[in-house]
RNA sequence: GCCCAGGUGGUGGAACUGGUAGACACGCAGGACUUAAAAUCCUGUUCCCGUCAAAGGAGUGCGGGUUCGAUUCCCGCCCUGGGUACCA
């Protein structure tokens, strides 16, 4: 029978399911392996072929561990809060829980058909209470958990307190807010409890503070930075502007250390941990302290001097002015009677302007004279104080010490407002822009003066220590992250207010189910949508009413996966003991600094906390490529008047006439040649459309744009299954170019693949398509071809070149084609190499040879025997001066020195050499490759 | 601007540590089988010059360099994609 393979998958499929085939046990005497991909969100349009690239990947390498004797989790779960469906709510008043349930059915109807090796008793949803219990728990740890510097972990906040009473404040070195006390032990047990839950709030790895966020009035919520574009929503187009609000956040700058220093002990691509890395954004340098100049204002404020952060503490001498970010907090004090209309106009004009302005302005030069001074702690220089936007009130200290020789953007501020440009370094060119260079000897810069940058900044920053004007400091630029959002659909936050104060609900409470509201929309007060909810109140007080960012459940889940069905712990300890960590993770690079990141420090937190027992979550990690939609255009020919007719020109011709282009249907055009049949029937004003034709085509326009509906570019899993199979699809996605790589998705190929299946099925039948296998001795060059692709298919999937290892095996079906190979052993071998790939063929080949059912995926992975490799001669490459070039048939059992005979008794050679003796040999790898002469 | 990835036939791509560039597949052209179609099989297919063939020349974005030998290594430039954006 020919390849049937709807029946085929169908019935694996099943049988896969109803036998639990991939099932993973938490115990084994097999080594472990986890292969994680990043869980979908699940959209209302449902998968495009894009999606399932990286899950087809994972599927390979998880099933080709499984041959290779591992006990394997390979799991798949929904990240299934999320604003979509929330907008959905708003506009139709369905429920979101609604609407992402028949998102999921969708989703895995889809992947199901695909044939993947799931193991679907581990599935999770994020939005499910039995999940979001666990979320709301790994909340409160963090809210009882402060970072210990000194022993570079998290502890608890009852460690802290229990500190707090006997010894106060003192011996804490701990990450916190900047402005936390300092008390005794007896002034901290002075204090009402009131004041010691606010101290301690400083503290609290998730915490309560105000900070400023784009809030978008119309929409009544809190934006994240991508869901704003230019200063508008992305969503509905209102105006967002910046707002102070009381948020939940969650201290990850405790963490900017071990995140980076993590980064060099796993296996991530580079450039994603470099943008890790720049995200997290280390900078080494120095804070200095700049005495304010009294006589120049009479100050009421506590504060003496401004504090700035700066890399290059060398060029301390070369300050010519300070500037301050307009937000600054001592801006109006340091503003002169005489300098206060400057300044507000200049920082009214600031606040106008919008994010987006700001950075278009960032060549214009602007800013004001605040009228005070600060004197160099080191020259006791006078140094004039301005304000100006290029100064960002939230990186280092908001305040920068400016050197118009060494930072370009100084240098200009300097040109504009007529101040000291003084070069301190002897090898700056300063005519025409500053020099940033740390070449040369220093001058006009006092004590350092003929040293070296490395000799003058330890020499600037031990002064500076023995002033008490400065010190050697870190700075990062990774701020907290916002935990709160004014939504509906997310996980509610396990806390409620009691006297202005946060209170974490009981364990026992736990989880705190969302409440069921009237509608999606925020309050008539602005309050969030939980605000709406009616018998929905803690018995002490009222429930926070913002819910959790859409990382909150992504951060943590591939442990639920361990230990799915848990209702007393997030995973029991033995799970998490036996699986550890994610030995693969394959999803998109999109990720690297949201969830990739976010990730990281949870589990460094939770292994703190001794709930888990690896550093860091995701050993490697892959990025699959994103796949871009391809347009297809049909040019429509225009009249006189400017309107479309209904004529359509094929590509090659639009030159000659007047034409607009029009997307088409990608999935009604073949090879880039227009189905004019279907195109007539695709839309109904285009029943009688005409077409001018190009050697009897219709030839289409090409473009590559984002796949989307709109274009018509989506193509379908659903309908490539119908057509060709999954196996078909799933080798297909994997032939159509390296894994990391994106390209534009081209169904053109597809039929070569589906060739390769029904060549591959053929081999096992005769010419009436009755299954026919022989049980003779295989012959050597049987043995040749499938030791060849054994040992390839293992080299490509260990490297993840996946793409390669489908051209091996069609070369190993066309060479046993020619071969007549019906042979059992050589067959059931190929079976298994080829499983990974187009697992549902193989299957029912597998049986069909002799092997029970479900064997096949733990069946063991043949081994690559060298000796059937072995050719006794070959035709050996010779090139002469590297140029010319010429075979010549030797045998291997020959060595270098007979080689060497051998190529020169031929005549060619010989006519080269012209009786002269050669040069040079240049033997590689035993072989000679070149003769100079 | 800065950081990263990439640029190979008509197309997707291969060439793993510097060693026969273009594997494999699509497309295209020609042929076989067939009443015909589908399916299948065979041959050719980087370009130029050669009316077949042989032989020759050029060739991996561009210009240089190292090397007996460079798609691969080095320097400079151009282009495409991604990230980031006044970070002191």
């Amino acid at each position: 029978m020919d390849y049937q393979f709807k029946d085929i998958e169908q019935k694996w499929q099943q049988f896969w399911a109803d036998n639990g085939t991939f099932k993973a046990d938490n115990s084994s005497a097999k080594p472990k392996y986890y292969v994680l991909d990043m869980f979908p969100y699940p959209s209302g349009a449902g998968l495009h072929v894009g999606h399932p690239l990286g899950y087809i990947a994972s599927d390979i390498f998880a099933r080709y561990k499984r041959l290779k004797g591992f006990n394997v989790l390979h799991p798949m779960g929904y990240d299934s809060f999320g604003l979509p469906a929330e907008q959905y709510a708003i506009q139709t008043g369905q429920h979101p829980l609604v609407t992402t349930e028949a998102n999921i059915a969708t989703y895995r109807r889809q992947l199901d058909q695909i044939g993947f090796s799931f193991d679907w008793s581990r599935e999770v949803r994020t939005s499910s209470p039995d999940y979001y219990k666990w979320t709301q728990w790994i909340f409160m740890q963090l809210f009882n958990s402060w970072y210990n510097k000194d022993a570079d972990k998290a502890e608890s906040i009852a460690k802290l307190v229990e500190h707090f009473e006997k010894n106060g404040s003192a011996g804490i070195n701990a990450v916190c807010d900047e402005e936390v006390l300092s008390f005794s032990a007896d002034e901290w047990n002075a204090m009402d409890n009131r004041a010691q839950q606010n101290e301690l709030l400083k503290y609290r790895l998730t915490y309560l503070r105000e900070s400023t966020v784009n809030w978008c009035p119309a929409l009544g919520t809190v934006l994240a930075n991508d869901e704003v574009k230019d200063g508008f929503s992305e969503r509905g187009g209102y105006p967002v502007e910046q707002k102070k609000m009381m948020q939940w956040s969650m201290r990850i700058t405790a963490y900017a250390e071990r995140l980076l220093q993590g980064l060099d002990t796993i296996d991530w691509p580079e450039p994603l941990k470099e943008m890790q890395r720049n995200w997290i954004g280390k900078s080494t340098g120095a804070s200095v302290k700049f005495p304010i100049e009294k006589t120049a204002q009479n100050l009421q404020s506590a504060t003496h001097f401004i504090e700035v952060f700066t890399t290059r503490v060398d060029t301390i001498f070369g300050v010519t002015f300070l500037v301050i970010a307009p937000e600054h907090e001592l801006v109006a004090e340091l503003t002169t009677p005489e300098q206060k209309a400057e300044i507000q106009a200049y920082i009214d004009q600031t606040k106008k302007k919008s994010e987006l302005d700001r950075m278009a302005d960032a060549k214009t030069v602007s800013g004001a004279f605040t009228g005070s001074y600060v004197r160099n702690p080191l020259n006791d220089e006078l140094v004039p104080i301005y304000i100006a936007d290029y100064v960002l009130a939230g990186y280092g200290t908001g305040a920068v010490m400016a050197v118009p020789s060494g930072d370009q953007r100084d240098f200009l501020f300097a040109k504009h407002f007529n101040l000291n440009i003084v070069p301190i370094l002897d090898t700056q060119d300063i005519t025409t822009e500053a020099d940033p260079t740390k070449e040369g000897k220093y001058i006009n810069s006092d004590f350092i003066n003929g040293l070296t940058y490395k000799e003058a900044t330890a020499a600037v920053v031990a002064k500076l220590e023995e002033l008490g004007a400065g010190r050697a400091k870190i700075n990062f630029r990774m701020r907290d992250a916002i935990f709160g959002r004014q939504r509906y659909w997310g996980e509610p936050v396990p806390v409620y207010f009691k006297d202005g104060l946060p209170h974490l609900i009981t364990e026992q409470e736990l989880p705190l189910l969302l409440p069921e509201v009237d509608k999606y929309l925020p309050t008539e007060s602005g309050e969030p949508p939980l605000g709406r909810a009616t018998n929905w109140k803690h018995p002490e007080g009222e429930y926070e009413l913002s819910t959790m960012p859409g990382w909150a459940g992504s951060s943590w889940y591939w442990y639920r996966y361990m230990d799915a069905h848990n209702d007393a712990a997030f995973a029991s300890k033995e799970a998490i003991e036996y699986w550890k960590d994610v030995d693969l993770y394959i999803g998109g690079s999109e990720h690297a600094t949201g969830h990739l990141l976010y990730s990281r420090f949870w589990n460094k937190f939770m292994k703190d906390i001794g709930l888990v027992v690896e550093e860091e979550p995701f050993k490697k990690l892959i990025n699959q490529g994103m796949i871009q939609g391809r347009s297809n255009f049909v040019y429509r020919l225009v009249d006189d008047e400017g309107r479309g007719t209904n004529t359509f020109i094929s590509h090659g011709l639009i030159g000659q006439y007047k034409t607009s282009p029009l997307h088409v249907d990608v999935n009604i055009v073949e090879n880039e040649v227009l189905n004019t049949e279907k195109f007539k029937k695709w839309r109904d004003d285009f029943a009688n459309a005409e077409f001018i034709l190009e050697n009897g085509k219709y030839i289409c326009g090409v473009e590559v744009e984002k796949m989307s509906k709109s274009k018509f570019n989506v193509v379908n899993p659903d309908d490539l299954c119908q057509r060709y199979g999954a196996d078909t699809l799933r080798m297909y996605e994997m032939f159509l170019g390296p894994l990391e790589q994106s390209k534009p998705w081209n169904t053109n190929g597809i039929e070569g693949v589906f060739k390769f299946l029904r060549k591959f099925w053929r081999l096992f039948h005769n010419d009436a398509w009755e299954f026919k296998v022989s049980d003779n001795e295989p012959s050597k060059a049987e043995l040749k071809s499938l030791h060849k692709i054994i040992r390839k298919v293992e080299e490509d999937i260990e490297r993840f070149s996946f793409n390669t290892s489908v051209s091996s095996f069609m070369i190993a079906i066309n060479e046993l084609t020619d071969l007549k190979c019906n042979n059992r052993a050589i067959l059931q071998d190929l079976v298994v190499v080829l499983s990974s790939y187009a697992p549902h063929i193989c299957e029912e080949l597998w049986v069909m040879l002799g092997n029970e059912a479900g064997s096949l995926s733990y069946a063991p992975y043949p081994k690559f025997n060298p000796t059937y490799l072995v050719e006794d001669e070959f035709a050996y490459p010779i090139s002469i001066n590297g140029k010319t070039k010429m075979n010549l048939n030797i045998s291997l059992s020959l060595d270098v020195s007979a080689i060497e005979a051998l190529v020169r008794a031929n005549a060619d050679v010989q006519r080269y050499l012209d009786g002269k003796e050669p040069k040079k040999v240049i033997v590689v790898k035993g072989r000679i490759v070149n003769i100079v002469v």
